[in-house]
DNA sequence: TATTGTTATACTCTATAACTATA
DNA sequence: TATAGTTATAGAGTATAACAATA
């Protein structure tokens, strides 16, 4: 029996808080850990959305980004002249275009993740044994929640 | 084999993985839940930090929020000006000042937290009772990794 | 001389409005 | 007409360089 869909409890309120907290500052910490300093957040993202989805139009990317379209004209055509994307034309609808992601592109993305994974792994690594259980637990919870 | 201090496991770097982007993902959603849409990410942090430090020096708050000075003096000019924020003259060096919070920003973080804890509330609310247990678990872990 | 904070200025990222080409 | 993408332009946020006042 679970609660119509609202919250757990009263004293809930406090790991709420506590995981909201914790979730913001880590998150500021991991994002200082760029890989490539001429790349933005958002190119970053771009990259990610290409790694996941293949290839996408600039109007896909724009709408997945939560970014307006000449933003994304210009985000696309920086990642075209630094070499981690391509533009074709798109085969059936001549107003769009269809960007992909270079195989440079893909070994970036790869290095970045080793980066940020090594940096969190070098502080998982000075926690004990219970502490790491609990986080390795709550793991597949955060992505679930992510992803609501 | 290598590993002095270092990670646990080697299938743990999945849960490393996973651990970073969910929080990456998570933070994102959340701080789209802003309290004033006129406070910048940054505003909002300063207030933080008087919240938890009682009052700092403008280049104490720079340091912290990992801005240049000039920056960090346009920065509480704004919130001096929104009345978020008192600038005094430094008691012991006329060089610096000591910025405090306002009444006005206290209520003002106060709601921004309550917010962004509901939001976070009803996601909570849709997972069942050994996912919540499994964060809650997870929530200290959390909190100290960063602060590490 | 070194340090704290400020002013002047430029760069990056994103947005809105107006335009072109295709559907 | 409606849609995809682009160009032109403006605004927010931060940086660097040069400067003022105080230590």
């Amino acid at each position: 029996m679970n609660m119509p869909e609202l919250s757990h409890g009263g004293e809930d309120d406090a790991a709420v808080n506590a995981l909201r907290s914790a979730v913001m500052r880590l998150s500021r910490r991991l994002k200082h850990q760029r890989v490539d300093e001429s790349l933005s957040p958002t190119e970053m993202s771009v990259l990610g959305t290409l790694a996941r989805c293949g290839s996408a139009t600039p109007g896909e990317l724009a709408r997945k980004e939560h970014v307006q379209p000449p933003s994304m004209t210009r985000i696309v055509a920086l990642l075209e002249a630094k070499g981690l994307v391509r533009l074709e034309p798109h085969p059936d609808d001549r107003r769009q275009k269809v960007v992909t992601q270079t195989e440079r592109a893909e070994s970036m993305l790869e290095e970045s993740r080793r980066k940020r994974n090594a940096w969190l792994a070098e502080l998982t690594g000075e926690l004990d044994e219970e502490e790491w259980a609990a986080l390795r637990a709550a793991a597949p919870v955060l992505e679930k929640l992510a992803q609501m």
